[in-house]
DNA sequence: TGCAAAATAGCACGGTCGTACTTTTTTAGA
DNA sequence: TCTAAAAAAGTACGACCGTGCTATTTTGCA
């Protein structure tokens, strides 16, 4: 037992303070190194990101940088925690400050496609991160996929809220909803990213609104929408 | 101009017969290759290609292979064109035997859905390759475009003649018809593929369905549809 | 059937990759 | 300030990559 106590790092407490909270210069460029390499994951994708490249935009050798992760797929890993918390950061919990139903819904899928607007320049781990993993089982797609499905529920609970809020049609399948709403966002990332068509933030949005038509509440002037 | 005649191979008249059309060796273990290479590309796309292996496939030499193409970007560009090729085969040209209009885009639409639903443990290079080339200009990424934004062309008059033919609303944007359409089968193939959820066939399914309906012609008892 | 030409194989090169092992430098607490 | 521990660098290895160059084998027409 006083063995496991020393092994206890002594520090670790005052652990409130967000972003620089007391860290030892080893955690300080570890998570240094991973901002770099999320930035990088964006552009060349989880696989296009080598140790080697790491290292020369840190300016550190390779095994500087590896040290800090022990293998290839716990960079990997770390990199999609990271996305996973800027998603998270950027788009859920803002949306948050909304009342829940129409108007937080709303704000989740702006606040998305606000992101997304961004991403046509820089890519999206995400998406390019499921056609890379997508027939290669492990843990880094495991990772992938959690982080996704965490999203994917945020989505479905606002759909699920706002029928609740009597906003949207009781009788629409939630999932429906949620699955066309995921396709217009891989349409808007596949034609303005690769195709280069800059009418498609319009066209997501449009049929952003065009869901939200078909779903709404039928005859008895629509309550608290919009 | 005699030097012109001599340089085009005297064979190649008989070209009525669609696979075996008399090849010599050379081009006949030339398209073997490519087919190999298209089911690899399919699997590990158009990055995780590599000659090594294609030649292993084909229990062949990695300089064999190699000297059909010249370069992997030459072999890369081949897949597209004979992945295109089958694309147009398997969808499009059985779409045209239905008549104009409706019944000819759900056709196309029906074909698609049961290719993606093959793709879904294989690949598709369309999407794969979207990722993969999305900021890597050159040769191949034009020969994907091309290819992509010919097959979106044909979907695209598929609509405009379902309004032509009053099957669908003339006031509609038959562009953002044909987006939506896209957004559906990328939602399918990604929630399919990388997430593993099989209902999202019928979700694609039933999202192509609510399109037709919410651009079907009103009030004068739709004329032909259905 | 012989022979040029086409197809395939063999081999080597320079490059990048992930990662193991060792050595040096930097850090921070007593 | 001294010193043990943490962080970083150095080096090397085996694997795979695309591709050039040179043999060897196989083809198909005269």
């Amino acid at each position: 037992m006083s063995a496991a106590a020393l092994q206890a790092p002594p520090v670790e407490l005052e652990s409130a303070k967000p972003a620089g909270r007391a860290m030892h210069k080893g955690q300080q460029t570890k998570q240094a190194i991973i901002e770099a390499a999320v930035s990088l994951s964006t552009r060349l994708g989880l696989e296009g990101l080598s140790i080697g490249l790491l290292a020369e935009v840190m300016q550190m050798s390779k095994s500087g940088v590896f040290a800090h992760f022990g293998s290839r797929e716990e960079l990997q890993i770390s990199v999609i925690g990271e996305y996973f918390v800027r998603f998270e950061q950027e788009i859920f919990y803002p949306a948050l400050q909304q009342a829940r139903g129409l108007p937080r819904l709303r704000a989740l899928f702006d606040n998305w496609m606000k992101r997304v607007a961004v991403e046509i320049q820089s890519g999206c781990i995400f998406i390019s991160g499921a056609v890379e993993f997508d027939d290669r089982p492990g843990p880094v797609r495991d990772a992938l996929a959690d982080s996704v499905q965490k999203w994917q529920q945020a989505v479905y609970r606002a759909v699920v809220q706002s029928q609740d809020c009597g906003h949207l049609r009781a009788q629409a399948d939630p999932a429906q909803i949620a699955f066309e709403i995921h396709g217009l966002i891989l349409a808007l990332h596949y034609e303005a990213r690769f195709l280069q068509k800059p009418e498609s933030l319009a066209r997501a949005n449009r049929g952003f609104d065009s869901i939200l038509e078909r779903n709404a509440v039928q005859g008895r002037s629509a309550q608290a929408a919009d």
